[in-house]
Parts: C-alpha cells; structure tokens; sequence
RNA sequence: GGGCUCGUAGCUCAGUUGGUCAGAGCGUUGCGCUUACAUCGCAAAGGUCAGCCGUUCGAGUCGGCUCGAGCCCACCA
C-alpha cells in the first residue's frame, strides 16, 4: 500500500516512537520568543502509585491548551512534577509493603522514599504515554532540595511574622493512624446514634437538671455545664453547681450564646478536652481541661479518680465505643440516666480509614490563615484570579470566608520535618533546619528535634513558585504567575486556596491567572470508579487497546467544562474509530496526490464544491480557536470530529473521487492537500499522536514535525 | 443549618449572552464491499426539552413555585 500505511491505525506501533520523536528534538521545551509566555504547572501527581483514569484527564486538558498555544507560537511551559504527598502516601506504603514496625525512624523513611521514586519513574512513562508534551528537562519533586528549603524559609518567614504558633489546642484525632488531621481530612458521616438525657443533680441533693448528649462517655471529663443567657427556663440556675454523675465532682453552670435553646433540653455538658465547640466555650470560660479520652481512642482514667471511685474501673482502657454502652449502663443502674432516644447525627471520620475521629487537646503547629485568605479572598473577588466555571468562584469565597486556623504539623515520618528544635534545659524554641550547636539563651547544647512534618498541602501550596524557582530562579522571572492551573475541583480546598493564599504571601503576586477545574470520571452508569466496584478504567490499558489519541478524544467529547466526565469503553471505541477515519482519509490523499505533490506549483482552479469547503475550514478554524481560548474543549472537539468526517470525509473526499479522473486533476488534488493539511493542525491538540504519524508523511510539509506547527485562527 | 449542580431522543450527554437547531455519540431498524475506511457508507425510527405559572412579539435557553436526582460546606451537643 502507498506510502506504507496499513488499512488499520496502528497506536501501538507509532506512539512511543512519535513521542521521543518530540522529546529528541527538543519541542518539548519552551522556545524562545518575545512572544506572551505560557505555563502550567502540571498538577505533580502522588508519586505513590500508577497512573490512573483521573490523571488522564488532567493531562488530556492540559495538553490541549500546551499544544494550543505552542503552536500560537508562545513560549510555551509545561513543567511537570511529582508530590511526595506526605499522609497520602504513608497510607498506601503502609498498606502496600506492610513495613516491619521495628523500623527506625530514618530506615522508614528511606525506603519510604526508594517507593516513591519507583512510582515515581512508572508515572513519568505513564504520562508520556497518553501523550504529556511537558518538559521533562525541568521536572521537579516535592522533596527536591530546593523546594524544600523554600517551603523551609516560607515556615521561618511566616514564623517570623507571628502567624505561626505551637498550641496545646483541640484537634482532629486519627486513632488508628495516629495523627491529627486537619478540618479537610476529616469527612462527616450519618449515623444512627442515640441521645441520651442524664442528670445532673444540683449541690445541695435537691432536684437535677438534664442534658443530652450523643456521647455520654465524656461526661467524666466535664468542667461546666451550660445554658444559654436567653433562655428563661434556665436563667436563675447560672452561677449555682452540680455535681457530675459518677465522679462526683462539683462544676458550674454557665451561660453561652453557643448553646442552642432548642436542641435537647437546651442545657450542654462542657467537655473542652474532647469536643470543639466545648474547647472553645471552655476557653471562653477559662475551665480546665480533663482529658479521659487517649491517642488510641480509649477511656484513661486518673488512678485517683478509680481509687476513688472503684465503680468507673472497668471503663478504663475500654475503646469509647464500648465505655459508652458501660457508661450508660452505669447511669441507668444508678438512676441518672433519664431516657434515651434514638438520632440520627453526623459524626467526624478520617477520610483515609473511616475511622470516627477523636478531639482531643494536644500540641500541635498552627498557621493563622485568615491573615492570608484575606488577601486571596481580595484577588479573587477582584477577578485577578478568574475561576472556571465560574461558579467555583462563589465556592472559593464562601470556604475562604469561614475559614479556620490550619493545623500543619503531622505526626508521620513521611514528609518535610518541621524546622524545629527544643531547648531541654530553659524550654526555648528554636527555629532551624539543622540542629544548632547550643541554645542562644542559656547554652545548653541538650536540643531536641520537632518530629511532627508538615501537612504535604503545606508544600504543595507552595508549588507555583517553589516549582519555577523563587525567587531568582529565571523560569520564575519568565512564566509566574502561570497561565491557567487545571485540577480537579475536589482538590479546590486543598490546594487551589493554600496556593493562592501562599503564593500571595511569598511572592506578593498571585500564582495563576486562571482557574480550570474539571470534575470526576464515572462510568456509563454515572458510578464513581472505585476498584471496590469494579468499574475503573486503567487510562494505560486503553492506551494500549484503542491509543491515547481515543482515550484522551473520549475524555472531552460530549462532556462540557468542570462537570463530571463520562466515560466508556463504547465512547472510546467511537473515537478509535475516527482516528482510523482520519488514518483512511489522509491514505487516500496520499495515495492520490503522490509522494512528490507540491501544492505550490499548482494554480488550481476552485470549484463551488471546493471553495465551500475551505470556507467551512475556515469556519471550524475560527469556532475551534474560540473553543479552546474559552476552555470549551468539548466544543472544539465535536467541531473538528464534524468538520473532518462529515464534511470533509463525506463530502470533498466523495466529490473528488470523480474528479480525480477529470480533466483538471491538479485541483482536488490541492484541495484535499490543503484540507487535510490544516485539518491535522486543528487535531492535533486533541489527537497529537496520529496526526503528527500522519504530518510525518505528509509531502511537502511545511515544518519539521505538527507539534511546532503554526496555528491557523480562522 | 448554609450552598451548589442537574432533570433534553432507549443510554450518556451538548445546547456561550432568549428568535435555523430540537442536536451529537453509542444503541436500534433497513439497505449497501462504490479510488481510503465494515474500526465503513446511505437511509430511517424517537423527545409536548421533568411539571405548573409568569416575563416577552417569541423560552430547553430568563424569573417564581412544585416534584425528582446528586454533590459540597458546617462546632447543633
């Protein structure tokens, strides 16, 4: 056959080869130009596991715009990465190489490592696979020691500034990966609880009040009992004491806005050490805090409150799933317990593990956020940083607004370790990397290291200049702030506002112009993909089966902008399908205008068959450049599919088979060179790997490879 | 408790600022191997654009309400 293309696409035998092709030649790298650059940071995937249906997304969005604009003609950055990913990845490896418990600390975290970097070189092939054209000349990970000194100096800066501090404050306690969490790691679920009512008798033995509460068993670690001050039932009690059930202690009633008339008896149990909105009454109030309830989730009684109270001995230990049914039964037999009912509440679970989460008091590394979030909630509302869809905006602001101090410190090993060190002779804090040879205070040289790390959105927040080079780096200089970030929007919390907020802060600049979230691959049946369902689509698998040119097609086709993305192996095949459409079509041009055709030798002499049909080329040229400018990929992709199949396909290809027998056979012949040719550059963002096979064989092709093509706007 | 999104052909979805749209892909049915492609071509069937009311000369497209589906945030014990 002509030109030596089989009847049928063949991805498997052309892709790689066409990658390293662009790699080889160096079109990856920005080119230099007094053009308007333009950047992305790719999204630095988990170096933690293989690639999956997600990150084909991001790459298939992100590509498109990369190519886009390369062939525009911009300087054009797209500087890939990978995340160390601190929690997440301590998760996988612990579940994934069941490591030996007796490891040290540093052995831990080597092989720890040694993992990532596996998975890290397996992600990197990935993403060439489904076509990434980033520049892996400048790839960067979150560990690198340059990233880590900068996420080190924004610690020591905004430590500097007051906006970080130790506290011995509540926080979202993982019992079974024993760290604190902050408020994004926490997930609500719905449960059938129950409410129960217990008294609380009044000092002097007459009469009780009660509340009701969904967790007896903190009762024990109650400091106050309140009531609200506009609440006329309890108004005259406020002052006056009770004494806790079972342990016998006297606490006081008090009066908080907090505590809502309506609910129960509209008198709550304060428990700072083991409830937020108690930590904060209890602050309010300055109650002490007793806590009852350890790091692994346990009731821990004082031996002198057992001394003294030997009935409250077989709660002691017990998880607080048990010591509650004890606790209850307790009451009941010692007639404090009024009644129970049964409600329907949410309670708090580690997103990880499920596990419910326990408050506890413990010291741990603060951020004041709202400092920044004001400053990121300016440039937001201002349009500095635009969000698409546009509705994330009002998203991003309403979280922004009621945001809370952010708890940074992880007690994990894998991640950047806080640059701390404690003085053990006169207590000071000493803010360091490396360990200092003597305290600047008193000279002692007993330091000892802060082992919490950082929470890894600290680090990655600071991604967008960390990654470019702050603050002299010349990629900083040249492409900050980036063009666009395209993420996932479950991710928007996370990391689009600590990167705004970090960004802002550092560098006093925002970090990107623009906003692109994308929503979450389902399949036909608009079921999330989970293994546990069975339904995933591994993106490497289908780049095998059908190409990454269908796959990457079968993610954006018929699925518009930020809402979730439905994708079947049906839907895939579609496209292989028009990608060997497109293979035929350009085998019978080639097979018709010959190896040697020169469209510039020929004048040809258009028909109104012809000249309809550049002007059509003309107008998807227009609508697709439009389409990608707006981030309507969908749209783009629908036009070109269209354009080609059933216009030029359908139509000219049709029209000039007659006429390739005429008289005149220099013109179809121009016609279809020209048609096809421009065609493969409108593809090309979406289909990089065939259309360039196929420029590779196009005669008298203009340009060394697709990829650096010019782009006709139309 | 606050907020968001969505209900358009059998299925999954498009329909930028209201006036050629009632559409695409897959599926279904019937014919076709014609200078590429059966991973194809030609033709066909199908929806009162969830329901009701309103704004308008005119509404899937704007406003209100109802019903139904999903999601996010949240310190109601």
């Amino acid at each position: 056959m002509n030109f030596e293309m089989k009847k049928h696409y063949q991805p498997q035998k052309v892709e790689k080869k066409i990658y390293s092709f662009w790699e080889k030649n160096g079109f990856l790298k920005p080119k230099k130009s007094k053009a308007k650059p333009f950047s992305i940071l790719m999204p630095p995937p988990n170096a933690n596991a293989p690639l999956h249906i997600g990150h084909a997304v991001f790459v298939t969005l992100e590509d498109i715009l990369i190519r886009f604009y390369r062939m525009r003609g911009r300087p054009t950055l797209w500087l890939p990465g990978f995340d160390h990913a601190g929690f997440e990845t301590q998760v996988v490896y612990d579940k994934k190489q069941k490591p030996d418990k007796n490891l040290s600390r540093e052995q831990l975290y080597k092989d720890i490592w040694n993992f990532t970097q596996k998975n890290r070189k397996i992600a990197r092939e990935q993403l060439k696979r489904l076509g990434a054209s980033a520049d892996w000349s400048r790839e960067k990970f979150t560990l690198d020691k340059d990233i880590v000194k900068i996420v080190l100096d924004t610690f020591k800066k905004l430590y500097k500034d007051n906006l970080i501090y130790q506290g011995n404050r509540i926080i979202n306690w993982c019992p079974y990966h024993q760290t604190s969490l902050s408020d994004l790691e926490v997930t609500h679920q719905e449960v059938e609880g129950k409410l129960y009512y217990i008294k609380y008798p009044f000092t002097n033995g007459k009469n009780y009040i009660v509340i009701a509460t969904t967790r007896p068993e903190t009762m024990l670690a109650d400091t106050a009992v309140a009531v609200n001050p506009r609440d006329k039932r309890y108004k005259k009690l406020i002052g006056r004491k009770v004494v806790l059930p079972l342990v016998g202690r006297e606490i006081p009633i008090i009066e908080d806005m907090a505590v809502d008339i309506n609910f129960g008896t509209g008198v709550l149990k304060i428990t700072p050490a083991h409830d937020p909105v108690d930590f904060e009454i209890g602050e309010r109030h300055k109650l002490p805090l007793i806590q009852v309830i350890d790091k692994k989730g346990r009731i821990s009684l004082d031996p002198q409150l057992i001394t003294s109270k030997p009935d409250l001995k077989e709660l002691d230990e017990l998880p607080v799933s048990q010591a509650r049914k004890i606790i209850v039964k307790i009451l009941k037999e010692k007639g404090f317990l009024e009644k129970e009912e049964p409600y329907r509440h949410t309670i708090s679970v580690c997103y990880k593990c499920k596990t419910p989460i326990e408050p506890l008091v413990s010291k741990q590394w603060f951020l004041k956020i709202r400092p920044l979030a004001k400053k990121a909630i300016e440039v937001v509302e201002k349009d500095k940083i635009r969000f698409y869809p546009k509705r994330y905006k009002k998203i991003f602001l309403n979280w922004m607004r009621n945001i809370h101090d952010w708890n940074i410190s992880r007690q994990i090993v894998w991640g950047i370790r806080i640059p701390i060190f404690y003085c053990q002779k006169c207590k000071k804090i000493i803010v360091s990397e490396k360990k200092p040879k003597k305290c600047p205070d008193c000279g002692s040289k007993n330091l000892i290291p802060e082992t919490d790390v950082f929470d890894t959105w600290f680090s990655s927040g600071q991604w967008p200049f960390a990654a470019l080079g702050y603050p002299n780096g010349k990629d900083f200089n040249t492409f900050y702030p980036t063009s666009v970030m395209e993420t996932g929007w479950d991710i928007l919390f996370f990391w689009v506002a600590r990167m705004i907020m970090l960004s802002l802060y550092r560098t006093k600049k925002i970090p990107f112009y623009n906003v692109l979230l994308h929503g979450l691959v389902r399949d036909k049946d608009r079921q999330k993909m989970s293994k546990s369902k069975g339904n995933v689509i591994d993106p490497l698998g289908v780049v095998k089966d059908y190409g990454a040119d269908a796959l990457r097609m079968a993610l954006v086709f018929g699925t518009s902008t930020g809402s979730d993305i439905i994708i079947s192996e049906e839907k895939i095949r579609a496209q292989r399908n028009f990608a060997n459409k497109v293979w035929n079509a350009s085998r019978f041009v080639f097979k018709n205008i010959g190896r040697d055709f020169n469209p510039k030798k020929i004048k040809p002499k258009l028909t109104k068959e012809d000249r309809w049909i550049l002007k059509e080329l003309k107008k998807t040229e227009k609508k697709i450049t439009k389409a990608i400018e707006n981030y309507r990929f969908h749209e783009a992709a629908e036009e070109i599919y269209h354009f080609f199949w059933h216009r030029f396909c359908d139509k000219t290809i049709e029209d000039c088979k007659k006429r390739l027998i005429d008289n005149d056979r220099e013109t179809p012949k121009w016609v279809l060179w020209q048609v096809l040719y421009r065609s493969l550059k409108l593809l090309h963002p979406f289909m990089p790997f065939i259309t360039e096979e196929i420029y590779q064989r196009l005669p008298a092709r203009p340009k060394k490879a697709l990829i650096v093509e010019k782009w006709e706007k139309g």
